[in-house]
DNA sequence: TTTTAATCAGACAATTTAATCTGGTTATGT
DNA sequence: ACATAACCAGATTAAATTGTCTGATTAAAA
């Protein structure tokens, strides 16, 4: 295994930054971001009605509705979709899965892992996904 | 969710850094090692025999056998245990999950993610599991 | 007003991972 | 020799994650 993010988390940054990336004022539906990203339609759907309870996305009902993001793209940041979805209790947590892994009582890679842990947390949490239009958009491009 | 390594590694880890803390020439039974970390005595007996055919442990059947580390700590690191349990496919996969991700077809994230992943493994990498019998033995006995 | 295309809610199914059970085999120590 | 304490192999169960289905509701468009 060895994994980051869950399936659903990953998929969800996906759409995220899909719908920063095409930006459209008006509604996306989830089936065009299911067609777009290669993600099972019904899932897809699952995953961005939590992000619309988490406030992160709106939806639209009814005839051409679909879901957009309920803040501006320079407003929004890659942790907010892991925090709404994962949550963040894997960066306070032991990576060898050690009880209670502190400063008091760290297990033997805690301080390095912590280091890499934390410019993770970084990563995902310094920029807005405005900056990844760009990037989202040949990549989407490439799919 | 959000996790690095699946639990089977998390606790194989444990084990052998277990082992090589209390560096007994005699072998150590998996019931110990269960009752030492907490791990369910079923489930690292599993693990044990998974590494065993790994080699990174050996076993001894019968009366008074158990299992000890095939080779010195000084010749282990942990990616090795990483390596044979949750295998290397992570550190070389995307972030995001989205397909072919390389430096041709890069996500979002490619580059920063890339580079993170390789101080991860590097991390799992350059030290051997003796220089860890210390903190090990700090961390055993405060479980 | 009716059709249509969408979200939504909740149950359901499939897959993967985690953990347990059962019985067999092996070798030590009495 | 034989009881005992360990590994071993394979089946089974349990739990979590991933994915699907059904039907209801909503609202735009014909």
């Amino acid at each position: 295994m060895t994994v980051f993010f869950s399936k659903k988390c990953e998929y969800g940054l996906q759409a995220v930054l899909f719908m920063a990336a095409t930006e459209s004022d008006c509604v996306c539906p989830a089936e065009e971001i299911s067609n777009k990203l290669n993600i099972p339609k019904e899932f897809i759907s699952k995953i961005l009605q939590s992000l619309t309870e988490s406030g992160i996305v709106e939806s639209k009902k009814g005839k051409s509705g679909g879901f957009k993001l309920s803040k501006h793209p320079s407003k929004i940041k890659l942790i907010d979709i892991v925090n709404a979805i994962d949550g963040l209790d894997s960066f306070n947590s032991c990576l060898l899965g050690f009880p209670e892994c502190s400063p008091d009582k760290p297990c033997p890679v805690h301080e390095k892992w912590g280091v890499l842990r934390t410019k993770a947390y970084e990563m995902l949490s310094s920029e807005t996904i405005d900056k990844f239009k760009e990037k989202t958009l040949k990549k989407i491009n490439n799919i």
